[in-house]
DNA sequence: TGTACATCAGTGAACGCGCGTTCACTGATGTAC
DNA sequence: TGTACATCAGTGAACGCGCGTTCACTGATGTAC
């Protein structure tokens, strides 16, 4: 059942190796585990095919993962990481003349738009970051920050806060806004990687995007 | 996988069969496959299971679907219906003696309000309805229709169509806007579902759930 | 500087699981004469 | 009204698959003396 591009395997590191420890499993391990999710999704994350990626036998795996579902929570948080950092490098081009009103919009907009590109251009990530794997089975992982130390759902939380600030969003509304805002670009990107809006071109996608994140402003 | 709620297995329809016909297979299969949906999701129509239920061979499926993705469809096509008919009551309560353009915002929030209460009641058949199970396999599938003989997503074309017709919308703003609203309503419904919002009561989602309307309603 | 030994990363083999699907079949039905 | 036969729904047995995980092991490393 992936529904992502399909990768060649061709070019898969083979499982060439002198030594007979290996010197960094666990990072090759997550390593070969974040390379399937982003092809095919959290489902794509197979301990034994980490493993094999690896050049190691199966079982190897079990000296730095308990389990299979901890090594999809370690992809899981770089998964979020990287998005982050995505949302972190639009927040650095908002420009620094503005007015306070203005900056704040332009906050919530690169967030807004650095996550949409990001469903979009590493939608086998974006998938993995988001859907729950079974959370009964152990505690919620702290979402893994960027290089601010903030984690994705922090960022939008700032920008909005900082709407609040420039007296464009009134504070009554700020309370739960992060989950209007998250619901709309959370729902557009399903539209958009997995949905009716699969087929459109990316000047298409993004004119959406845009629209999308006007309603949110104005809506909010 | 199952993310969904668990559902003891003891009140399963036993076996029972006197003759060597079943007599109404196919619907027997497409029934326990709804089932398996309702309570675990896509992943959780699994064809053994279905014939199990129906107290037939495995194999004895492949007279009534040419595999599993058929009776997936299948499934998938009778929750489209059921979340239409949801919507089409939902419709009916709209007040009749309000005005064109009050009766046309309350036609637009039925449709949304409909959408998200299925999402929370039928979680199963609502991801269901919604992943796209491998779409490079088949044709799209024509949505069903629910007894008004339009699909959920053409209910909604036709909310906003009144909406555009009452003066409320401008016709300029109109094309696409389907996917705007749509965004929102689908995000809000996996934060409920899986995401961060699951252990909300149900008048804090039903809340939350209503500010999305307003913030769609204010924005498009 | 050299040796004994504890540590523990990776191996080898195997397990049980449940799945979708194929094959050649058998048995009840309903239609043609 | 009775019988022959075609149809085809459901059976029985088996397939290959790949998965996660467990067990007892072996071999290289690095530390203590």
């Amino acid at each position: 059942m992936s529904t992502y591009k399909i990768v060649s395997d061709a070019t898969i590191s083979p499982p060439e190796r002198s030594t007979y420890r290996h010197g960094d499993l666990r990072r090759a391990l997550l390593e070969a585990g974040i390379q399937l999710a982003r092809a095919g999704g959290p489902d794509a994350v197979v301990l034994r095919e980490a493993t094999r990626r690896a050049g190691v036998v199966p079982n190897a795996a079990y000296r730095h993962f308990a389990s299979r579902w901890e090594l999809l929570q370690a992809v899981r948080s770089a998964a979020l990481s990287a998005l982050a950092r995505r949302m972190e490098a639009e927040l650095a081009r908002v420009p620094r003349g503005a007015s306070p009103a203005d900056a704040a919009r332009a906050s919530l907009r690169a967030i807004g738009t650095a996550y949409l590109r990001f469903a979009q251009e590493e939608t086998g990530l974006f998938h993995t970051a988001f859907a729950i794997p079974d959370e009964t089975r152990g505690e919620p992982i702290p979402a893994k920050a960027g290089n601010s130390g903030r984690n994705p759902f922090q960022l939008l939380g700032d920008a909005l806060d900082r709407l609040v600030d420039a007296g464009v969003l009134p504070p009554e509304r700020r309370p739960g806004a992060e989950y209007l805002a998250w619901s709309a670009v959370r729902g557009l990107a399903m539209l958009l990687t997995e949905g009716p809006l699969r087929r459109l071109t990316s000047a298409e996608r993004d004119a959406i995007g845009q629209r999308l994140l006007d309603m949110v402003e104005k809506g909010l």
